[in-house]
DNA sequence: CTGAAAGCGCTTACAG
DNA sequence: CTGAAAGCGCTTACAG
């Protein structure tokens, strides 16, 4: 017992095809009659249409490929969200893939998304290797970047700067005065622009320069670890600014088990704004970013391209904003 | 300047397409000349094989369906994970959609998935839905249930027991001589199964019955909100249930908030294991689950059985564990 | 080891 | 409003 085909459809309703592929994509330009007809059928025998046969002979896949560094404990949650959302909405399916932080995972992970004919592809980051830019640019499909900003996207990028969260991050340690910083964060490449504009509003403050921190992983014992590092190494260090708010809960909890003061002693910032971040205590202070709104502008930008719209806006900056609570600021705590 | 197809190569290698085929799916049949050639052609085009035509005509697609309540925030992020090793190893790509635990969302989503021909369905749960039931059994393709344990899968399931997950909670919080107990949870099935097993173990030993404190999210104010509940309507309640550790952790979080003793006053448990259980102080009693390999002995049912091998056991029971902290455990307390 | 023929299950113009 | 013809880009037997 296969899988029933359109043409059974058709026989079972008694017309053709073509009718029973216009009741299902275009139902206003068929009859009342005939639609209900072909409707009863398609019920009865459980008919789904096989997608592989109508993306080939439509040459419209319904896909559209999402690329993230990870699925795991992610910060990315609310972007998938945000993006399924909006392209759920126009009908279309998420093609999702994690790269696992790796350029070579990227670059095979969009090979195998684009042999499933994505109508658009959405990746988190700026795409930073030459090759698969000039790849991407030769598709010919919407290709939005996102999470970052860049003067020259391949299409179009959806994101914040994150040179400016670290920046505005150390002017708020400065307003807290606090100026032997530490900066604690992974190697890919948005973590080292935070890093960057951290570092340069401090030099321009005439601070001295924040001491860096490299974390393997994201977790809260990586934290940990690192906030023990940081303080081995420089034990005069009074806040230190964490790329990720799990790696800032470890931070925060090594304080709590060393029973170091915070914010007085050692103020403790992170970015993202999980839940977590806020019902602590002392509660995080985070740099929060559009999480959800940038997947939702993101899905809505391709969406629109896909609809037939001409390209817009090439830069859509959402911004960011620094929740300021109790690990930096010296408020009474509950 | 649209994308190569196989004619191209085939030309460029001054070879037929069927070659060309085969260079990609089985090289050892290539004489190893012509394949060089075809592999340089594929090289200088940068062909990459239109999925949807293979599957088509080869009536493989390639891809192994995966369901799950939600992507958000996920105990699930681990089973994916392992999924994804697993049927990557094989070749196989991973379709995810999240149904957000409706049962509506579900039969939605299978449908969609059905079009693009999935070789094999991976349910988060056991479907209970009848009729979606019916029709999974009708498609003739590898299903594997997860997460839950059950006498008469649609095929194979890999999971747990969540009622003796919950029961053999209920003993150690006797053991531990706590006895007006309470279970908070949400209303899907896996989270009731786990309340039912709590609540049976304490009727047998004698105990009152737990009061049962329902949640609309999983969150941690959803936890600290949830936790108040309880105490409101029984102030005497002197050990809580949390069906998830996102839940619990709200619920510590809530003693610590009005400074009532954990675990002497109020023992706290959880479910899932989560890093951030461990870390905390008291650290959090929890069900251990076995999520990762939950994902990664589903995903190898599925190879296996795609591979040509017969069905094997039907239910493979991974077992789960308790893990005591000192949220349940008078243990000294750093 | 290699290729000509047929077909996978749809949809796109086009005609009426 | 409805349908006959052609074709989307591959792969499957089959033959040699």
């Amino acid at each position: 017992m296969s899988r029933p085909r359109i043409e059974d459809v058709a026989a079972l309703a008694g017309t053709s095809p073509i009718t029973v592929s216009r009741v299902l994509r275009a139902p206003g330009k068929v009859a009342p009659a005939t639609r209900a007809r072909v409707a009863a059928a398609i019920e009865q025998l459980g008919y789904i249409p096989n997608l592989s046969a109508s993306s080939l002979a439509s040459r419209r896949s319904g896909i559209v490929g999402l690329l993230v560094p990870t699925i795991d404990n992610s910060i990315f949650a609310a972007t998938v969200q945000g993006m399924s959302d909006a392209v759920g909405d126009a009908g279309l399916q998420l093609l999702l893939g994690d790269f696992r932080y790796s350029e070579a995972g990227e670059r095979a992970l969009v090979r195998a998304l684009i042999g499933r004919q994505p109508e658009a592809l959405v990746v988190v980051g700026v795409v930073r290797d030459a090759a698969l830019r000039r790849m991407l640019q030769g598709l010919a499909i919407p290709v939005v970047e996102t999470w970052d900003l860049t003067d020259d996207p391949i299409d179009t990028v959806v994101g914040f700067s994150n040179e400016a969260a670290g920046a505005a991050m150390a002017r708020h340690f400065l307003d807290c005065g606090k100026r032997r910083l530490a900066f604690v964060g992974g190697l890919d490449h948005r973590a080292q622009l935070r890093r960057q504009g951290f570092a340069a509003v401090l030099a321009s403050a005439g601070a001295p320069a924040p001491l860096a921190q490299e974390v393997e992983t994201i977790g809260i014992a990586e934290g940990r670890r690192a906030l023990t590092a940081v303080l081995e190494k420089a034990p005069e260090t009074d806040g230190v600014f964490f790329a990720t708010d799990v790696l800032a809960v470890g931070g925060l909890m090594e304080c709590q088990h060393r029973a170091i003061p915070v914010p007085e002693r050692l103020a403790i910032a992170g970015l993202g704004d999980l839940e977590i971040a806020r019902e602590l205590s002392p509660s995080l202070t985070t740099v929060r970013i559009p999480a959800y709104e940038i997947g939702r502008r993101a899905g809505e930008v391709v969406a629109t391209r896909l609809a037939g719209a001409p390209a817009g806006e090439r830069i859509l900056d959402l911004g960011f904003s620094i929740e300021v609570r109790e690990s930096t600021t010296s408020r009474s705590r509950a």
